[in-house]
DNA sequence: CGCATTTGACCTGCGC
DNA sequence: GCGCAGGTCAAATGCG
């Protein structure tokens, strides 16, 4: 993890400070700090007066003490500048714990507001959402647009005091909103048709237009819970040498095909937890590495989940959300939607694509196989976790994307290379979590439980950095990408966004609370939990986390209701 | 016997 | 209108 340039609101952006905070737990890092400062002024102390002869004592003894000076005047410096990160330090956490309980206010108020909407006044929801284009189930709530909470927080307002209530919300949610309703509602997003022609399909990345609608056909509670004009998608490619992952949840195929352009069928799921349940998911080998596993999901759970289950159903619903919000900040109207990519031939890395359009338009990218539906916004995370070449690719994506789109491609690869996140559901020994401090640091210290308000960290992110805003929409330069990405890579906002993201994915069961899960956050006594294991996974065949000791089949959501297992049932299709 | 999977048929949308 | 491809359905099959 780089340094970060966040400043701080407090004036305590001190190098150390940031240093610290992104490459350590602080707690850890207080007391390292401290550590090392008094190392320091022993290793001074020692080396003045230890490695004295008698001769220099005798003979130096003015110079002695100037030297005695130097060290007590350099120890002062470093007692002040430790007591000064302790402080920042102290006012880290202090900021850190009201950030997180003003987050989870905001949670609970979603939460009812959401059912209350849900229950009462389904069919003006989506009527507004078909307007609004905001398909997060509570953040498309208009009301949010008039919220202040919700305005897009300056950097500064990252380090927000704790007394201050009335500041923005820190974690940026919503911030999108922002963007859609000062920007220029995209108007320079014009695509032209003239590659639609060009567009390759490939094999577990294409979404063929009309399909979204198509699918939703499983009832009334669907469109409760899904935008009925546009369906996101979420892909997550992963190493894995099973024929699925273990993603905890319950599926049943429903159908296999050949897929053009991939000797790999590819398999169609239908989540089986719950009767009514809209999920699906598809899941196919990449043709070029059969080792990679894409699995793409659709939908949102309509049901409890196992705590198991929960990350990937929350990183969809982020994820899915996230494009929503991206496509509408182009503010071009009901025809806008996101684009999601993935690309073929470099799929290395922890990639992260997200790309959103003005008007429906597929897009191609050389090398790539690339296809997309304006009503079927996909988003692809990557974590094939070898980011070798995700860089070029990623200037490539942005080299050969329409400038009309407003895109935003997130290369969580460029992290930094010791600390690149090799998320996978490989086998365990493939598995490789980075740091340790990375994983505490980051990941912990956002754990959005809720989906409806995963997307948020996102959103504030790319509004921050005006990455999803299409008002912006230019032709990106790879340059301009590169800077973006680097800013991205560097900025800890958004890496806590990310860290949200993977936490979801990854850290669903945080251990010891029995079902605390990730919904709204974790208790709240938890300083910067600690990114926990991935979820067992009963099937050792299978794809799947790296494995922990918790018992993952009826772990529930707090707010869940038992479920019904159904032991004939497998997790997954795959466990036979 | 019940359930999940398989697999061919069918439906739908899109491009030509 | 036709063909193609993706997606879904449902009867057949297999398994515990």
């Amino acid at each position: 993890m780089e340094g970060v340039s966040r400043e701080s609101s407090h004036g305590c952006g001190v190098k150390e400070e940031k240093r610290i905070e992104s490459s350590c737990d602080q707690e850890d890092c207080k007391n390292q700090m401290v550590l090392e400062v008094g190392n320091r002024r022993n290793d001074q102390e020692g080396d003045t007066l230890s490695s004295m002869s008698p001769n220099q004592k005798d003979l130096g003894g003015h110079q002695q003490d100037d030297q005695l000076e130097i060290a007590k005047a350099a120890m002062g410096e470093v007692r002040e500048e430790n007591q000064r990160l302790r402080t920042c330090i102290d006012q880290m956490m202090k900021d850190y714990q009201s950030l997180q309980k003003q987050f989870r206010d905001i949670v609970e108020q979603d939460a009812k507001k959401s059912s209350n909407k849900t229950d009462a006044h389904q069919d003006e929801m989506e009527e507004s959402e078909l307007v609004s284009l905001s398909l997060g189930r509570t953040s498309s709530d208009p009301k949010n647009l008039k919220d202040d909470k919700y305005k897009i927080p300056c950097k500064g307002e990252i380090n927000q005091k704790p007394d201050d209530k009335d500041g923005s919300l820190v974690l940026g949610l919503d911030s999108k909103y922002e963007v859609s309703r000062t920007g220029p509602a995209g108007s320079s997003l014009d695509p032209s048709p003239e590659n639609s022609s060009e567009v390759k399909e490939q094999a577990g990345e294409t979404w063929p237009p009309g399909k979204v609608l198509k699918t939703v056909r499983s009832g009334d509670e669907e469109v409760s819970q899904q935008n009925p004009a546009k369906k996101a998608r979420v892909s997550v490619r992963v190493r894995c040498d099973t024929p699925t992952m273990n993603d905890g949840c319950q599926w049943r195929k429903y159908g296999q095909k050949i897929a053009k352009g991939n000797p790999c069928p590819r398999a169609y799921y239908r989540c089986t937890v719950a009767p009514s349940c809209p999920v699906r998911k598809q899941v196919q080998r990449y043709a070029e590495d059969m080792s990679i596993l894409i699995t793409t999901y659709e939908g949102t759970h309509n049901h409890p989940l196992p705590i198991s289950a929960t990350a990937m159903a929350s990183t969809t619903s982020a994820a899915a959300s996230m494009l929503m919000s991206g496509s509408s900040t182009s503010g071009s109207g009901p025809n806008q939607s996101a684009i999601a990519t993935t690309t073929a031939p470099e799929l290395h890395g922890l990639n992260f694509y997200l790309s959103d359009s003005s008007k429906p338009r597929p897009f191609y990218l050389p090398n790539s196989s690339i296809s997309s539906s304006p009503s079927c916004p996909t988003i692809t995370l990557d974590l094939t976790s070898n980011s070798a070449s995700s860089s070029s690719h990623f200037n490539k994506f942005f080299t050969n994307f329409p400038p009309r789109y407003s895109s935003t491609n997130l290369n969580f690869s460029s992290l930094e290379s010791s600390n690149t996140l090799p998320l996978s559901w490989s086998n365990p020994p493939i598995l490789n979590y980075g740091t340790q401090s990375y994983s505490k640091n980051q990941m912990g210290s956002l754990n959005f439980g809720r989906q409806a308000h995963q997307e948020n960290p996102y959103l504030s992110y790319m509004q921050k950095n005006n990455i999803a805003n299409s008002s912006q929409a230019q032709p990106l330069l790879p340059d301009t990408i590169e800077a973006a990405t680097k800013a991205i890579t560097s900025d800890p906002s958004f890496q806590s966004a990310l860290a949200a993201a993977l936490t979801s994915i990854i850290g669903s069961n945080t251990g010891g609370g029995g079902g605390t899960g990730t919904v709204g956050n974790h208790g709240g006594g938890d300083k910067f939990p600690a990114l926990s294991n991935f979820p067992s996974t009963s099937n050792a065949n299978k794809c799947s986390p790296p494995t922990n000791s918790q018992p993952r089949s009826l772990m529930m959501l707090p707010n869940s209701l038992a479920f019904v297992t159904s032991k004939s049932k497998s997790t997954s299709p795959e466990d036979n």
